[in-house]
DNA sequence: TCCTTTCAGTTATACGAATGCAAAGCCTGG
DNA sequence: CCAGGCTTTGCATTCGTATAACTGAAAGGA
């Protein structure tokens, strides 16, 4: 095909020097090793007339970093989530020149062992374990030989590893606030998840602490949640059923669905029964979903911060690179990335 | 940290052989060259015993093969489409034991040149260029180099790549035969593009082939189409606008809507005038967005098979990795994947 | 004058696996 | 008992780059 790649050989011969000084040179560390100034702009012009490129796998070879880390997650397909995530986790990496392995486990441990193997045999820099819901997680043995960052999770106690998590505590006190600042006093009722704290389905990390988070700021207003209603997946037609029943008994004044797909199910609900929103009944919801605009009235959500999640990961897992490289002991914090909130047109003052 | 790596030299050493040996041996072709059944035993107990992984960067750099492949997309984040396809590829790249380097390019030429040389950098051994939204592209000079597949776009006159597209135009048939089936012989609207087969946004190569693909069928049948509605993009509220003002003029039967999101605008707009799905108005519509299936009542659709896709492109770019291989001269096909419907409840018979 | 520094690079080697070539061991037939 | 062929294994080199160690010449100091 085309002809062969130009190597480090070829700039040396070209500019008449030897490989050492070539590399030297454009490796910047000619100053310092006192390489004369006629020689490294003599190595420089030849480089670029050659349009010379280092190979990155040799240098990988030689020097055991390959400028690639890899991004490893349960689940990439199941929502755009992941989407945003890997989206922010490239830019972060392309402003450091690093390129991304990406793999996906479908939750197996088998297969995650296997891709963490098939990533660690390509001498990559360090690792991200993405999770698609927040949730606590078992850190793999594979994960706890080189630099490693959980995203979305937080590691049991078999390891401690820096992970990056939304800050649903917060997120759950804003929902709260948005219905007080609302006026709303009465006849709030949760959707997906409560009333207690601990109703929420298998594993949902997130439910668990934005309840908390609602819990607080209603509790110190002093207000009540009317009732709450567990569902066992966050899907659109569980929010109908559970908002469905309930309106069978009652008449609530707001609603607070622990996502947007349930809060899209109550919407239909709402509609259903004849209801309007917000007049009838203020909606407000969690993760910003694209269908939070494609609904009349937009839906008044608190955003995942997916996009931000993936830099940071990104950002720390570099950080945690750089430790073990000045022999520092590991990072294991976790850090909460903020969820703003999306005021749109679901909530209204009662009355 | 953790001990050094096991290299082939450590698993030649603790077998007793040399390194010759033992590298015959593991790469399977310790039979044709007569390695001795003992020798061999002994070759793989002990590469067993010490875990040994051979390190893929270092057969890169021998080699020029690193079992890699790029995949480049203009956007990951748009929507879960992206996700789908990434996911194809990564199942059928596992299979074969290869792992995918992801980058995005933003539809940016200098991100789209950069990305194509970090992975050329990196010695990938093929490269999927992907496009969110079936078009023609020009292909990267970066590209011509070394086996590459074009996936969900085809290549203008500039090189002959192979290409792996939907089959839209028999998706449009599908869309047409699903309404004829049920009896609808009028008012027949489109919504999102037409009448004319080039009224689509600018681009939009897919609604070329819907529009083709319908219009086959119905003259076929000899039915006319109503009327159509360009749309500038194909997302909800435009389908709503676009629907409304189709509903302020005249009463029509059937919508065939030229994606889920223009669906569900119509599904609003519908609603809005107190018109019932599909009582009053049948709808169809294209991509199996996952949206079609938490509308009520749920929407038939024509299905993008994403999944597919990202396989199939993989499968075609390791055929034309072979074929390089073996001086064979390129491939230059356009595969089209075909697009099933997804028969649910919104198309029901006049009357 | 002789020895030490500094300068401005070069030579040699290593990273881990693959492979062409050579050679050692074994067997068989004369 | 040995030549010659086959079988089995090892040595040395290669891929492209980084780097420790070294060198030859000039300059500086006693």
């Amino acid at each position: 095909m085309s002809r062969r790649r130009i190597t480090l050989a070829d700039v040396a011969r070209h500019a008449g020097v030897s490989g050492t000084t070539a590399s030297l040179v454009l490796s910047g560390r000619g100053r310092e090793l006192r390489i004369s100034e006629s020689v490294e702009h003599r190595v420089r012009e030849a480089a670029d007339e050659l349009q010379y490129r280092p190979n990155i796998v040799s240098v990988g070879l030689r020097t055991g970093t390959t400028r690639t880390i890899g991004f490893v997650s349960d689940t990439v397909a199941t929502s755009r989530l992941a989407g945003d995530m890997i989206k922010g986790a490239l830019e972060a990496a392309r402003d450091r020149g690093v390129m991304l392995f990406i793999g996906e486990t479908e939750g197996e441990t088998d297969l995650e062992q296997g891709l963490l193997r098939a990533m660690h045999d390509r001498q990559v820099d360090g690792i991200i374990l993405a999770s698609m819901f927040t949730r606590t997680v078992k850190v793999p043995t594979g994960l706890k030989t080189g630099p490693a960052v959980l995203l979305n999770s937080v590691p049991d106690r078999s390891a401690p590893l820096p992970s990056i998590v939304p800050d649903e505590v917060e997120a759950g006190r804003t929902a709260a606030r948005v219905l007080l600042d609302a006026g709303h006093r009465a006849g709030i009722h949760l959707i997906g998840a409560g009333p207690g704290i601990h109703d929420v389905p298998r594993d949902a990390l997130a439910g668990v602490e934005r309840l908390t988070g609602i819990g607080e700021i209603l509790d110190q207003a002093e207000v009540t949640v009317a009732g709450g209603h567990i569902c066992s997946d966050w899907l659109p037609n569980q929010g109908y059923d559970a908002t469905c029943s309930l309106l069978e008994r009652e008449r609530p004044r707001a609603l607070i669905c622990l996502n947007d797909r349930l809060a899209f199910g109550a919407y239909q609900a709402l509609d259903a029964f004849g209801l309007k929103v917000p007049d009838d009944v203020s909606v407000v919801s969690f993760d910003d979903h694209p269908i939070a605009t494609w609904v009349r009235p937009k839906l008044t959500t608190i955003a995942l911060p997916h996009y931000e999640l993936g830099r940071k990961a990104v950002d720390v897992l570099f950080a945690e690179i750089d430790r073990r490289r000045d022999d520092v002991e590991p990072d294991k914090e976790t850090y909460r990335i903020p969820m703003s909130v999306r005021i749109r047109d679901s909530v209204r003052s009662p009355q």
